[in-house]
Parts: structure tokens; sequence; C-alpha cells
DNA sequence: ACCTGAACACCGTTCAAGT
DNA sequence: ACCTGAACACCGTTCAAGT
């Protein structure tokens, strides 16, 4: 049913990770928004070869994102093992955002990214949203709980201050960081 | 000192109007990225007069907003001279969000304006900041706040749920504020 | 005083032709 | 199987020439 994989030719896989390489420096350095034809341009392939390979924007973030996405749902389901359920959500949160503030650009991509199935970074997304899921379960349990509050709670507010970070001072999303998990959180309860 | 200004001349003004109703139409089809070529097309003038007009597109989307602004800074006022600050404060953060949700990609343009002194909507974020910072010190009199909170730190909520009502369901922006003001605010004193 | 539109320098995306 | 780059349709911005 699937089909047979072959290994992809030398050439081919040697321009896809230059791409990759000149995609993640454009990226940091411009956002999400750098031009396409300055990226194959860097990498030293035609425009065709990167349309060949990606077949639009979304899928080369998707696929520059992949491993640092693994790394953080690790980090994510670690967590989730501790002792501290409150320390645990907080430290996911602060996680999520740093990792969402790698490209400007990149929280609007996953914050239309959970809804929107044709997009490279749904099941991120998905799995995002779960892991918030079950640590605000975990808080609940804890009795540490202001009030009903669910994944997806969780994940508007990583994506806004992933966004505000983009575009304010760093103190100005931590601030607002701290502000929502204070309505979250029983009073005692905030940590970090 | 001031130079003579003078009536500008029937066409100018003509030309004027029509292209701050076509941007205006634009803006809230397209978002404030829409095509300035576009605008100019349908307004029925050449690029050139556009420009002549406005500078640049911040000096568009300011002009387009001048009026609404005003509307909006009067109603802070009066919110301010009201006899419950919970309340007032309450009302002035859902205005506002509804305001800069007025084109997708406000929010963006306002949380870049309050410390960028060369963008045609610093002014505007000023006043928003001044207005919160009243806001909030009416709140803190009477005892309600929970904690060390600024004018800032209103500014940046409120521009954080404008982004997050232009790419995800309207209720996430709605629960996001309902959190944040959670923290904000004392249990009890609550409202909207 | 204002308007026009060509000119320049860029883009995203597709696809026939090559190897 | 993959790569190339011309082709198409678009864009922001400036500025000499017109009225």
């Amino acid at each position: 049913m699937a089909a047979p994989r072959r290994r992809p030719r030398a050439d081919a896989r040697r321009n896809y990770e230059r791409l990759l390489a000149e995609a993640d420096a454009a990226f940091r350095e411009q956002g999400t928004d750098a031009s396409l034809e300055g990226i194959a341009r860097r990498a030293g392939v035609a425009i065709g070869t990167l349309y060949g390979h990606f077949p639009n924007r979304r899928a080369l973030v998707g696929a520059l994102l992949r491993e640092r996405n693994e790394a953080l749902f690790e980090h994510g389901r670690h967590l989730l093992a501790g002792a501290d359920p409150v320390r645990a959500l907080t430290d996911w949160v602060h996680a999520v955002v740093e990792h969402a503030a790698a490209y400007q650009g990149l929280a609007a991509l996953l914050a239309g990214g959970l809804d929107d199935q044709e997009s490279e970074l749904h099941a991120s997304c998905v799995t995002m949203n779960e892991i918030s899921d079950e640590l605000i379960a975990a808080v609940r349990s804890a009795g540490a709980l202001r009030q009903d509050v669910t994944g997806a709670d969780v994940f508007t507010l990583m994506n806004a201050a992933a966004w505000t970070r983009e575009r304010m001072p760093a103190e100005h999303a931590d601030r607002l960081l701290r502000l929502a998990m204070d309505g979250m959180l029983e009073p005692g309860a905030v940590s970090g």
C-alpha cells in the first residue's frame, strides 16, 4: 500500500539540506515572510527546486520545526510525569512561548494551524493542545485551578504571548503570561 | 510660522476622500496588507496620487482611524468619570479590542506604534496607554487591584486579544481577556 | 498644485525542457 | 528522478513630465 520509499538521489538530499539551512537563517533574520527566491538563491539552487521539495511556505516551516517539536513534546510529557502540576504547567507555557518565538510570524502560523486541517503545522498544534489539556487536568486534580480552563485556553495564551514577544519588549510578554496565569490558578499556587 | 493652509483643490480633495473610502473597504476585506495599487485602481487614480496624499501605508491607516480614535478616547474619558472603576476598565478593554480588530493586521501596527516615534499611530497608542493608566489608578484606589499592574499591561493585553480575534474563533479572545482580567482584579470584583 | 504612468527592483508560482 | 530558469501575473516606490 505504502509507496516504496527509495533513498533519494545524493544531489536531491544535499539540496534539501541546504534549503533547510538557508531557510532557517532567513526566517531567523527576516521572519517567516522572508523571500523564497532569496532562500533558493542563497542555497545555490533554482526556485523550482525549492518548490519541488516544499510545495509551500508552511511546508518549509513545518520541516524546520519537526525535530524541535519532538523535543518540545518530549519535554511536555516529561513534565506531565512530575510531582508539581502547577510548576509543570508554568514550565510548559514558557517552553512553548520560547519555541513559538523562534521566527517572527510563527505564532500566527501556529494560531491558524489548530483549526486548519490543511496546515502542515496542524498535527503539532493538536499535540500542543493535548499536552496542555493533560497538564490542566493535573492542575485541576490538585485543586489549584480557579475556574474552568481548557487546553485551548492555554494554547491561545501561549500564542498570544509569543506574538507579543515578537513585537514588544520581552518583559511585556512575560507580564501578560503572569497576569493570565494568575487568573487561571488559585492564589498561592502561582509559581515562576 | 505655520505654513499657510490653503483650501485644497477640489479634485485633490475628491481623490483624497475616494482613496480613504477604497482603502477602508480593502483593509476590511483583505487586512492592512492589501495592495496599495489595487486601492488606487479602485479609487480611479494613478498610484502616484495615492503616494502624494499618503507617504506610506501607516499614514493611510492613521488617517482612517483618526475619527474613530477620537470617539474611542472620548468614550474612555467618559468611563473615567463614572462611578464603577472596575466596570469602566472592563468596558474600556472591550471597546479597544473591538476597535483594534477593525482590520486584520491593525493589532500589529498598534503594538509597534507605542515605542516607535516615527509611526503615524504613535500618538494614539500613547493616549490609549494614558487612559489605561488612569483607569488602572482608579481601580487601585478602589482597592480592587490584585497586584501591580500598569497601563502598559492593559495595552499589551488589548493588543494580544485583538490579534487573537483576528486569527482564532472569537470566543478564544474573550476567554483570554477574562483570564487576564481575573488575574488583575480582586476576586469578586470581576465584572462582564 | 496636483496628477499621471513609465521605470525600476523586487515577488510567488507554474511548468516545459533538459540531464 | 530531479533540476533549471523563463514565463506569467503581481507588487511597492520614485520621479520626470504633463496640466
